[in-house]
DNA sequence: CTAGACAGCGGAGTACGCTCCAAGGTCAAG
DNA sequence: CTTGACCTTGGAGCGTACTCCGCTGTCTAG
């Protein structure tokens, strides 16, 4: 598929694709005549970086995650140590959340002032 | 509390501490010699906005609850309408990582590639 | 053969959030 | 009166993640 397509497809635009490649992101693959050409699971690949980018990863470690799957031996296991790992980002960011969630129902219906200037 | 000590108490760097003064997120006082000067609440407005930070807002949304709230005319409903807003935030959060947490899960184990470049 | 949609490239610009630096003022201790 | 810690300012620079631009090449339909 060309740029354009992959770009409806993701929501994201050429220029922010072509950003990707350059930094590695993205491989893509050349038609003939120099237009990229990206397989179907990029779209997959897409909906990871950004559910992965919301989790707070930069793109840079999202490229290295990548490649450490691409180069790992045994793919199957590889993937499941990566999984594992992101889930416990998950779970730890899930768990601040939780706590920051406490604090702030706590604070509810009480006036306690979070910013006393000019008071 | 001189800058000096603030950065300490926060572990935000003084340059930190100025520039946020300088995009209005802390509106310091000064000495008769012209050092900057905040009270203790400081600390707490501080821990607020990194708290915020982490939840996605940006130093201008921040700065711009924290204007909204001292301009409310009663204060304690004002909070509490905000950390409503705000646990909605996290709530929202923590729903988008209990989804990816299930996705990882389930591909814990199988080989689903994610990223089928190069293959 | 031309119009128009689509693609490519390089490079500049933007927004955010810092971070560092140089040159200099303030103040308490020795 | 000097040293040293602490403070001031303005401005430059940086990393991340885009975003825009101008110019040029490709391909398809009429």
């Amino acid at each position: 598929m060309r740029i354009g397509e992959l770009s409806a497809r993701t929501g994201l635009s050429k220029d922010t694709l072509r950003f990707y490649e350059r930094i590695g992101l993205l491989d893509g693959d050349r038609l003939p005549n120099g237009y990229r050409d990206f397989p179907p699971e990029t779209v997959v690949w897409l909906r990871y970086v950004r559910t992965a980018q919301t989790l707070g990863f930069t793109l840079a470690e999202i490229g290295r995650h990548g490649e450490e799957l691409r180069d790992a031996p045994d793919s199957a296991a590889a993937l499941s140590a990566l999984f594992e790992d992101k889930i416990r980002v998950v779970d730890a960011r899930m768990a601040e959340l939780t706590a920051l969630r406490a604090d702030l129902t706590s604070r509810v219906g009480t006036g306690c002032p979070l910013r006393a200037d000019r008071t």
